[in-house]
DNA sequence: ATTATCTATAGATCTATAGATAATGC
DNA sequence: ATTATCTATAGATCTATAGATAATGC
């Protein structure tokens, strides 16, 4: 196994590692509790049995915590795509949903997160923008790869991708505060409706029909 | 000029009242800033000219100055809709995202709240859960009045209207991030091509095409 | 030596209460 | 009398630094 790449200055050992990991953990759980702002250093060294000062000895600021909670999700979506860097198909994308559907911790993380990262100097600003660039590039890609220039909706590939994200995370919104109401991989699957009205003349689960096979993949 | 009711308890005259708005202002832009858990009264106060303790005199804690800010959305969205208790047409709601587009500072005070309003106890909970609820009822009455049952694109109107919603919050996120990339009216535009594609076979702007008249206007 | 963790503590905040004082309105 | 505003302050936090001590790993 190589070492992964040890940031911060600070060296750590595979115990300190483990640490860390276990450390961003419960960061994320305390954020999904109180926001970054409102998450204490003392609230999160609890959760793992430190003194606050114990925890900076991993993170020397709170900052750097935010950062390593931000880069864990940067290797999760890394996991999400398949790993030749093809774009992930539609049927994936619905995955993804049904996934986060099963979440609600994380996705209350990262949406707590986001609503604070649209305020002043905050810390996850430019992450949160590149990261919209990036998605929306790769959303790009997926819709380009299934229907070509032109969805059969009359929109184009640039044009949807904006959109696609957008429902991703309102659904999410709407959901942590009404799970009983919103079916959030359901109203996914009504949104890719509207993407190609054809294919869905019933309510049927989405499983990319006419599509060509998968894994090893793609047209 | 009948009185307005006056909450909390303490009453406050017209010379009261305006300032009390002056205030309400102030705290959104705040929050706007840096959230309602991040925004001091302190700071709130210095935006006013006063102490934070003079401030206290008109909101006797900081969740009846948050309780404040939602109430005054809460008589924003209903100068939005037609004073006859109609729903609010297509064309309407998209001048709604119009407006929005020119008020970024709104939309970042209440695009954070509502990021903070997932984690846990917070005070805006509640209000967003109603908020959300009756913002979707409304929808589907305003998709149902335009174009029925059943949607050209097959979805029904209460299938369509979490997504509509969905749309213009995720869209609000997108374009605070990167005001460069994202046009939210076009895009929400491009999301009412998906709705009723046949009737947009081109980029044209979106004006109600086929509508019934409507009150005073448009054809 | 390095890593892991603790106690002590400085220095900033923050909300809210108590109580004084000045100005306004019947 | 009521309303508007201030000073003083209690009581909680919070982040981060300093420096000690114990345990691990060469």
């Amino acid at each position: 196994m190589t070492n992964p790449p040890r940031p911060h200055g600070v060296r750590h050992g595979a115990r300190g590692q483990a640490r860390r990991e276990e450390i961003v953990r419960a960061a994320m759980e305390v954020i999904a509790e109180r926001g970054y702002r409102g998450a204490s250093l003392a609230a999160v060294a609890e959760k793992v049995g430190l003194t606050q000062q114990g925890l900076l000895h991993y993170f020397p600021s709170k900052e750097d915590l935010l950062i390593a909670v931000l880069t864990m999700r940067d290797e999760w979506d890394r996991g999400d795509r398949v790993a030749g860097g093809d774009p992930m198909t539609v049927a994936q994308t619905v995955g993804v949903v049904e996934a986060n559907a099963h979440r609600p911790a994380i996705i209350r993380t990262f949406s707590a997160l986001l609503g604070e990262s649209v305020t002043e100097d905050h810390p996850a600003e430019t992450y949160f923008r590149e990261r919209y660039r990036r998605v929306r590039r790769e959303m790009v890609a997926t819709l380009r790869e299934r229907w070509g220039d032109r969805l059969p909706s009359g929109l184009t590939p640039e044009e949807a991708a904006p959109l696609a994200v957008a429902i991703m995370d309102g659904l999410q919104y709407q959901w942590l505060h009404d799970p009983e109401s919103i079916d959030m991989p359901a109203s996914f699957r009504d949104f890719l409706r509207l993407l190609d009205p054809a294919s869905f003349n019933d309510a049927a689960p989405y499983n990319d029909p006419g599509a060509p096979d998968e894994p090893g993949s793609a047209a």
